[in-house]
DNA sequence: CATGAATGAGCTTTCATTCAT
DNA sequence: GATGAATGAAAGCTCATTCAT
């Protein structure tokens, strides 16, 4: 069994076999429903298939996860919400221009989030958010909120510095936004499943974030 | 396909009217699943509300689709096309800029299709396509492919006279394509489910479109 | 099989089997529960159980009760609080002595309930009243309140007439609710499993009620 | 079986620490079990919430009760039995009118069983005696018999001595338990969960034990 | 001895689908 | 054709019991 990606920091690995099962657990249950959830969605997603997937059995996973709603928040705080506030760091000492750090926070989050399966969890809630209408609240929460506002401080960011035209920031986020989650439901549905549609991600982003690009500037962009 | 009756106005009635009840079923079928599909997803509508919104019983409705997803085939089949060609007509006929013409297309997609409950079959699809991958093909040969062709008249259209920088046709459809899918989806999912979400169409719209025209046009457009 | 005693007002019988099926449905499963709750207990009562003790499946249980609470309660309905207005109108043309009012309506209730099935609900609801808070609100309104004011009526009777002694009413219902109750009881649990604990229910009661008026008349009761 | 050792005062300590928690753990599983299952009944009280109230682990228990009903026969066993010979020998030497007995073998009732969590124990052989034939027997014998003899012993003197009426003694005996045994009923379940149903146990135990006697006495009670 | 992670049978409830009438 | 009563396969979740450590 490799690693899962998430379990970075175990500096003394656990004595007994008995014990690293154990610390594993919760790590491969995340993987698993993250897989299922992104495959089938959340609705036809059963816990018993993730449990079996990650080799454990029903009960086990309900000692890890209160229910399946929980077990899909905690997916989402894994592969989403927990990088945030790295990112947000990476803005703070961001030097350069806005037109570059805007160029950066699209590729950055293709690289992160959008080549990743947690680009399949933005599809999911996008599709289930009515009937699971806690689940889309805690999304709002924990994704879209902190999401949007990272978006807004770039773009006032380039505004303040005189490089963006001044506009109003409620629909301004949606400019980047639009593209980023357009790619998203793609990626999982139409664009996979009927030919023609495929889509070059690279591609598709640099013509989006250049023709928003020089939308937004005030003077044409320098790439 | 013969054309069913609800969508004609019917130039020669049924002579009875248990006969005409009889003709109407599939239709007032198709309509009651339409609106609950998009109202509350595949999975949350039961057929049984939709046989009760037709007024008819459970039976019956199993009397003319033979499961669930096949009515939910037919309600799209039914639902989307026929369309297009007007929508074509009215761009041959088009006399001016093609900034302007753009500014058309979007606000009548907003007002022909984007407003009504067929943005939420546009919804449906992204949702389900992965689910259903017969009919995610023929949305794509139906609704997709010649709504792809339409814009990149457009945008072929501006380059053609100059007013629009050269563009990779293939991804240049998709700035068009992605701000009014975005909405489509948002619209049906979380822009109603929670708060602070609520996004007005218009506003959207108007600045989507404005910051892409100034993105894509070789002089400033002029509104 | 033969009519189920509860049916009782079927003045045009169905037409078809199908229909006479489904009037009987309800009557046939609430036998079946009255039997499995009273011998099993409510929480220790599968509703599948009950199903197929009515020879129907367990969707069909669903049918016609909400909820295994639900079940409980309309059995209670049906084998309980429904006739206590009959009753109370049976006191209200009571004539005689109280003390023979009070004997009258200890018979009655041996007759009617004790003896009965019903008697096994009041000692399944004492086992059980702690798990089910609602299904003990339920008991206590429909049934306890009553049935108490019941025996209020009759001691304030005996009271007012210059009959019983004086009393505080609130415990004096007790003295005729605890034999009762006590019976019920010992009937479905210690009476029935252990030799030497089995009981004669009209001595019992006879005994208890003699005792009781002795106590409770101003002059010595006459039988 | 060997007294366990919370029973006893333990004259002797065990050596070490280690050795007395081993001695005791029995003593103190049942200690919690006794308190849980009176508060929660048999079904409702998990097991893990038995060990975690002794502090110790699930698998613990499980090393010295093989099973959940084991458990309680054992609660059972270990709770009830001892206080008899000791209640007898104060019978013996009892001076004073019966009635005066009566009174006295009441309230003594109430202060060591009734107001103790014993009372729930009752209540709870009474609730699940159907579901374990073994321990109801093991019951009867250790203490429905016991007691009624002790009750007996009082109406036979009564009855000696002239100053109750004769009376056949397999009956009267339940004159006199099933007060207190509805009382213990009561208090743990429609008593406590149904507003308007709590109950002063000494002015109820008064009420019934006075109109017991003048029911009994051949001439009035003097209290 | 003691632990607690792991198990899986069992429960209530839902709902697409069937079929006798 | 039309009905709606009946079905039974799932599904999420619980918890007594086991057993490797």
């Amino acid at each position: 069994m490799p690693l899962s990606p998430h379990q970075t920091d175990c500096p003394s690995a656990p004595q007994t076999k008995h014990e690293r099962r154990k610390d594993a657990r919760p790590g491969e249950l995340l993987d698993a429903a993250l897989s299922l959830f992104v495959e089938k969605g959340f609705a036809a997603t059963r816990v018993e298939e993730v449990a079996n997937l990650a080799s454990v059995s029903k009960g086990t996973l309900f000692l890890y996860f209160s229910s399946k709603e929980d077990l899909f928040k905690a997916v989402v705080r894994e592969s989403i919400s927990g990088r945030f506030s790295e990112w947000s760091a990476e803005f703070d000492s961001f030097e350069g221009s806005t037109a570059d750090m805007l160029r950066t926070c699209m590729s950055t989050w293709w690289a992160r989030l959008g080549s990743t399966k947690a680009s399949g969890l933005s599809k999911l809630m996008m599709s289930e958010a009515r009937n699971f209408p806690e689940l889309a609240a805690f999304y709002q929460q924990e994704v879209i909120e902190p999401g949007n506002a990272l978006i807004q401080r770039v773009l006032q960011r380039g505004v303040d510095r005189g490089e963006f035209r001044p506009m109003d920031m409620k629909y301004g986020v949606y400019l980047v936004l639009a593209p980023m989650l357009f790619l998203s439901m793609w990626k999982h549905s139409l664009g996979t499943c009927c030919v023609g549609n495929e889509l070059n991600p690279e591609a598709y982003i640099a013509l989006q974030v250049e023709t928003l690009l020089t939308g937004l500037c005030v003077a044409p962009a320098k790439p």
